[in-house]
DNA sequence: TTCGCTCTTTGGAATAATTCCAATTCCAAG
DNA sequence: CTTGGAATTGGAATTATTCCAAAGAGCGAA
C-alpha cells in the first residue's frame, strides 16, 4: 500500500537531527515497518528482543522517541491505553475497532484536510490535526 | 455559548442508566459545568473537595466514569498526560495549545462532520469521530 | 593508533495516572 | 425497622513511562 521509504532514509533522517543510526535505532524502525499493526513500545520491545536479545525497554523507548522526533514515525494516543507507534507518513486518520482493539490507517484526502482545518475560527493556528474514528469493522484485511 | 441542559438531566440520565444521583456524583458534574477548561481527574478532586472535602479520588474517577458512561461528559485523551473532562455534548472538536497547554473546544458543523465521515472505506462503521488539532492560539478567550 | 568527547545504551529506581479491592456506609423498597 | 444492592472510601496494586547514573561505542583530531 504505502510506498516505503528508501532505506537510507533512516540514516539520512538521523543525520540530519545530528544523531546516529544505531543497530537499536534501525532495528525497531525496522520492525514498525515489518508489521504495521500500531504495537505498544512493550510489543516493539518484544520483537525487537529477536534481533537484540539484549536491548532493555528504556531503549525502546529511547528509539521510538527519537524516530518521532524525526518524523519517520508517529504516536498515536487512543483513550487510556499505552501510546501506539505508526510508520505510516501519509496523512491519515486512524479507526479503532471497539470489538478487536484493531487500529486502521484510513487515508484522508487533501480536500477533506482542507475543509477539516477551515472549521477554525481566526487565531487558531494548528501545526497538525489528529483523526479518530471508534467502533467497528468489518473488513478482510 | 452552548445551552446548558436542564439541572434535572443529571438525574434523569442515571436513573435511565439505573443509577442513583448521589451527592458526589452531582457536585463533580456540576464542577465539571461551572468552570469548562478540561480539567484533569486530579483537578476535579481539588475543586469538588471545597464542596465535599471528604470524597475521595477514587470516587472522583468512579463519578466521572460514570457520567461519561451517561454520556453527559467526554472524556479526552490527548498525547500521553492524563485524561481531560468536558461536559460540551455538542460535535466539536479539540484545539490544544501547546504553549499554554490549554484546550479549546471548536465547533463542527454537521457538513464538515459529514465530509470527514465520508473518509471511511465500506465495511467501516464509526460511532464516534473524534478530532484534535494541536497547535498555536491567539485569543482573547 | 590512540585519546577524548559526545552520543547511546542499559538496568533499576522513581513517578504518574489509574484501577482494584475489601470494608464500610447509604438508601430505598418491602 | 430490616435487608440487599449501590456507592463511597482509603490504601494497595498496576501500568506506562521517565529518570538517572554508570558503562559502552564511534568518530575526529593529534
Amino acid at each position: 500500500m504505502t510506498p516505503p521509504l528508501p532505506p537510507e532514509s533512516l540514516t539520512q533522517r538521523l543525520a540530519d537531527s545530528g544523531l546516529r543510526a544505531t543497530p537499536q535505532r534501525e532495528v525497531v524502525y525496522s520492525v514498525l515497518l515489518r508489521k504495521r499493526d500500531h504495537p505498544t513500545a512493550e510489543e516493539v520491545f518484544a520483537r525487537v528482543k529477536a534481533d537484540l536479545p539484549t536491548i532493555s525497554l528504556a531503549t525502546v523507548y529511547n528509539c521510538l522517541e527519537t524516530l518521532v522526533q524525526c518524523e519517520l514515525v508517529r504516536a498515536v494516543n487512543f483513550e487510556r491505553g499505552p501510546t501506539r507507534y505508526c510508520p505510516n507518513l501519509r496523512p491519515h486518520a486512524h479507526f479503532h475497532d471497539e470489538q478487536t482493539g484493531r487500529t486502521y490507517d484510513i487515508d484522508l484526502p487533501p480536500a477533506v484536510l482542507a475543509e477539516v482545518n477551515q472549521v477554525l475560527p481566526s487565531g487558531f493556528d494548528a501545526s497538525s490535526v489528529e483523526i479518530t474514528f471508534r467502533g467497528q469493522a468489518r473488513t478482510a484485511s
